[in-house]
DNA sequence: AATCCACAGGAAGCCCGGGAAC
DNA sequence: GTTCCCGGGCTTCCTGTGGATT
């Protein structure tokens, strides 16, 4: 091979692509179309600290690829810029709570963020009490605003750092010289519900909703990024429209309209045609979804793949549909074939209901009157691609292997009596 | 009209691992 | 290190349900 030929086709300029990291999730636009009015109304009620008030809390929820994120992280950046061009002390921190989510956590971070990396708190070891007594002489050493940003905070109530919460609304009455505000996120409405009264009050004093997108809003979205991430006229007309239409089904969702416009592009890319046709759209959104289902089966705990493995193997015997007793027999026999003790029916029924949720199987409520009353169980995904994927699951793997054998040579009664 | 099937799914409590508190 | 506590997985026990059958 000559000197760079390994490489080399792959430096070229890309046909498609002008700059892809336009169309990535963390890419911060600097429009954010259809969300002027929720930009104008948090960016009015984080101003107050530029005349040295102490801003309002901020409740924000909508569902995922709404905005909200890229909404907050825009002003609470044009918002700094401000503060430093007035000479105040304004500072915002951004928390994920999926990650951090216990009370100790958030202090720690956010005592090391305003550390600045002089010194640090150790992730682990301190006494609660005395983190936050640093954490309140920290911040109050200088007159300054805190805005701290608590990205999918429904799931600190979920780790029970929920406390944490009523600290930080409430710290502002501790403090002498700095102020704090914090804005929660989420994407889940009812959240508030399971919250301590007295936060619930405080972080909701302003409320803002994000409406999922509507197919014509995504649109633009698309349009305004799609400008700057491919090549003029690397688009087949209708594209940006149908990658919309998809993501306006599924609750209006930007990031999913984005990754479905970034993957089409990939596929045509890498099959190197000219330009992005509807077909690769169409592509895109079957590998997004095999991809999404292949992550959901292959976190699945190992009952509940042991259950579904049944499902198949009924499945892959003929029955379309199958009865919750059916499949827990299956079930039963699978078990006791590996040696493991099958788990109760109830327990099974509640998997059943997982399942569902995740979209790996649908059922429906059957009534056959004096016959009973049961669910109809049906696979969501085509078994081969099912089989694949439990196949290469290392936990199931010699096992199945070897039952799947014995099933294929009849070595076992899969009907009547027998079972 | 009463019965009864084959479950659905709620309530309570057990067990165990892991992390926090002492 | 020991103790305590919590949450998740699970079981046990239970009540509820719609319509074919009696």
């Amino acid at each position: 091979m000559r000197e760079g030929e390994l490489f080399g086709s792959w430096t070229e300029r890309s046909q498609i692509f002008r700059n892809r990291e336009l169309l990535r999730p963390s890419y911060l636009p600097e429009r954010l179309p259809h969300r002027e009015e929720q930009i104008g109304r948090l960016a009015r009620i984080l101003s107050f600290p530029l005349r040295g008030e102490t801003p309002s809390n901020v409740f924000i929820y909508g569902k995922t690829g709404t905005g909200k994120t890229a909404t907050v992280r825009y002003v609470l950046g044009e918002l700094e810029k401000m503060g430093r061009k007035l000479n105040r002390g304004i500072k915002g921190i951004y928390l994920n709570c999926e990650r951090v989510n216990t009370r100790y956590r958030v202090l720690a971070t956010l005592t090391n963020s305003l550390l600045n990396g002089t010194s640090s708190v150790p992730t682990t070891g301190w006494p609660i009490d005395v983190l936050y007594e640093t954490f309140l002489r920290v911040l109050d050493s200088e007159e300054r605003v805190l805005i701290i940003v608590m990205d999918e905070v429904d799931r600190m109530v979920v780790k029970k750092g929920d406390e944490v919460l009523y600290d930080l609304t409430r710290v502002n009455s501790e403090l002498e010289r700095a102020k704090v505000s914090v804005i929660g996120i989420s994407n889940d409405a009812r959240f508030t519900h399971y919250l301590d009264p007295r936060v619930r009050s405080s972080l909701g004093e302003e409320e803002l909703v994000f409406p999922p997108y509507d197919a014509l809003q995504l649109r633009d979205i698309l349009e305004e990024r799609a400008s700057g991430a491919f090549q003029p006229g690397a688009l087949e007309g209708g594209v940006l429209s149908l990658c919309a239409a998809h993501a306006a089904r599924e609750h209006g969702d930007a990031r999913r309209a984005l990754d479905l416009l970034r993957v089409a592009g990939e596929l045509s890319e890498q099959e190197g045609a000219m330009r992005v046709t509807l077909e690769h759209v169409r592509r895109a959104y079957e590998k997004l979804e095999e991809d999404k289902m292949v992550e959901i089966v292959r976190t699945l705990p190992s009952q509940s793949k042991l259950l579904l493995f049944s499902l198949l193997l009924l499945v892959e015997r003929g029955a379309e549909k199958v009865t919750t007793g059916e499949v827990y027999e299956a079930y039963r026999r699978v078990s006791l074939q590996k040696g493991l003790d099958p788990l109760t029916p109830r327990r099974v029924s509640d998997l059943l209901s997982e399942l569902e949720m995740l979209g790996v199987v649908s059922t429906r409520i059957l009534n056959s009157g004096r016959y009973g009353r049961t669910k109809e169980i049906s696979l969501n995904l085509p078994t081969r691609q099912l089989r694949k994927m439990l196949e290469g699951d290392g936990m199931l793997l010699p096992h199945t292997v070897s039952l799947l054998r014995q099933a294929k040579l009849g070595g076992w009664e899969w009907t009547g009596e027998a079972w």
